[in-house]
RNA sequence: GGCGGCGUAGCCAAGCGGCUAAGGCACUGGUCUGCAAAACCAUGAUUCAGCGGUUCAAAUCCGCUCGCCGCCUCCA
């Protein structure tokens, strides 16, 4: 089955076909490297890490370039605020920004190009493009001459009239057309500049991937990624600029995924509702997020909230109660016990990873695939509920290897990558850590409490119960004694 | 104003021309239990924002209306 793309480029889905069969190119815009990284971007980072995943899971190798832009506007005005070095500002943030992603089990791209160590590359390209007549110098700038690409604006789907219409452009007097952009920013004396055949500068923000995507992975590759924003000018910019100096197509398919909001809105820096990265993983497991960012499609908005991370968090551990109870079986199985899976649960369980694939293969949709984990895991308890203690070894067997399917499948997403007990056994700590009792302490009450049952003194049970319920913790009885949970708040 | 997207049960979310409109969370009833909890089983949209149209057949395609969001300025 092929894979099939939302490509913003022509507004449809389409198979993909590597130029080079079984081998993607991939190029995503990564961070302005300047502050803590938000929810938005750990979307966009968990996005192509899933897209990734998934890709390398069907058997394809991918190359995957994810840069770092080091060098623009906000980098040297933060530097300036916090008196040191846009250098020291940018590496500092990369740091950090891989303290976020190694906490969210983020893979590491093939390779990672910072723009200040490309600016020979960027120096390159514009001259070629000042050769071709379609970037011109200016008062020590050099622009993109727009006109000079007659298909300038087929990606974001606008037109030079349209958007000069619009005009919210400031006006420049270097540019000979109001819609150019900057190619190469003389430095303004104190900032940070290279030399260049154009005097002393920097590059614009646009050129750096058209040159660094070029020299890894060449003047066409199947995959450019990155945020809706990003549609345009930026992606629209880099797409005139590599097409008008390579003069061939730039990328085949161009994936954009949507944003997170919240109440509704978009997150934003300049709104000042966004939400950092660390802000959640000091709540949550970094898994409870990969499971609520994938629980839509990556196209659509994603809006977050307590509420939804707590039905995340309901979700990601029925996962791994699932798995827990399956690994929890002793090997003790026999092969005359008549099994108890029936044929359709068989066929649902046998047939998850087609389903699964069927559901990804369609741009990537990872709520279906969720969906279809959760039908097995559904079929999965209700057999593992009628199992007797020595289950047939048809059934015990089904199990392993329903289990051993839905991590395999989940670990595209990045999720059930922890040992289920460890993760079961972490999370009633972490929570028992929140409440003013200790694991003794309840231990001792349920004994208690099992006295006062097995003398059927119900109201002093009870009240042991309802006391312990009062703190946060659940009593569940069963056939092998009384077990104990803390409850989600 | 230009361009793009979205509107499916209480909430979240799949489905993108044709089998009973996935799944999660919450709710309710049942099994279990001394009573609960957990788990399992069952139940919920005669209907997919509204109105028209195309079709043997539409949540799915087309048109219009209403509502929400995004881009057009740095932004994942």
């Amino acid at each position: 089955m092929p894979v099939k793309i939302y490509n913003t480029l022509t507004r449809k889905k389409e198979e993909l076909k590597p130029i080079e069969p079984g081998h993607i190119k991939l190029y995503v815009c990564g961070i302005t490297s300047y502050d803590y990284c938000h929810i938005g971007h750990a979307r966009s980072a968990l996005a192509f890490d899933m897209i990734v995943r998934y890709l390398r899971y069907l058997g394809n190798k991918v190359t995957y370039i994810r840069n770092f832009t080091d060098i623009d506007d906000k980098i040297i005005a933060r530097a300036a605020e916090q008196n040191t070095s846009t250098e020291e500002l940018a590496n500092r943030f990369i740091d950090e920004f891989y303290v976020d992603m190694d906490k969210l089990g983020v893979d590491r791209p093939t390779m990672e190009p910072k723009a200040t160590e490309h600016i020979q590359e960027m120096v390159d390209l514009i001259g070629d493009l000042i050769d071709k007549n379609m970037a011109y110098p200016s008062g020590g700038d050099v622009y993109y001459s727009v006109n000079s690409f007659s298909e300038y604006g087929k990606l974001s789907g606008r037109n030079l009239e349209d958007m000069q219409a619009g005009a919210r452009i400031s006006v420049n007097e270097n540019k000979s057309n109001p819609m150019d952009f900057v190619l190469w920013k003389a430095s303004k004396p104190g900032e940070p500049s290279w030399d260049s055949p154009w005097g002393p500068g920097r590059p614009g923000w646009h050129i750096e991937c058209s040159a660094m995507s070029r020299k890894y992975l060449g003047t066409t590759f199947d995959i450019h990624g990155g945020g809706q924003d990003l549609i345009f000018p930026h992606h629209e910019n880099e797409l005139a600029q590599s097409e008008g100096a390579n003069a061939k197509p730039f990328v085949n398919m161009w994936i954009h995924h949507g944003f997170v909001t919240i109440r509704d809105e978009k997150m934003s820096k300049s709104l000042g509702n966004f939400l950092t990265i660390r802000d959640i993983l000091d709540h949550y497991h970094p898994e409870v997020l990969r499971f609520f960012i994938f629980s839509t499609q990556y196209r659509n908005p994603l809006d977050f909230s307590e509420a939804a991370m707590q039905d995340a968090m309901a979700g990601l551990d029925r996962l791994y109660e699932c798995v827990a109870a399956v690994e929890r079986l002793s090997a003790n199985y026999s092969e005359n016990t008549e099994t108890v899976a029936g044929n359709k649960d068989k066929a649902k369980i046998g047939s998850m990873e087609k389903r699964f694939q069927k559901a990804m293969d369609n741009d990537f949709n990872t709520a279906q695939a969720q969906g279809i984990l959760f039908e097995t895991v559904k079929v999965m308890n209700k057999i593992l509920r009628q199992l007797p203690d020595t289950p047939a070894e048809e059934d015990y067997k089904l199990l392993q290897d329903a289990a051993a399917t839905l991590k395999k499948l989940a670990a595209i997403m990045g999720l059930l990558q922890e040992n289920a007990a460890n993760y079961l056994a972490a999370k009633k700590a972490a929570m028992l850590a929140r409440i003013n009792i200790s694991e003794e302490e309840i231990v001792e009450l349920i004994k208690q409490r099992n006295q006062a049952r097995t003398d059927k003194d119900w109201a002093r049970s009870d009240e042991i119960r309802d006391n312990l319920l009062d703190q946060g913790i659940e009593l569940k009885d069963g056939p092998e004694g009384t077990k104990w949970s803390v409850k989600r708040s």
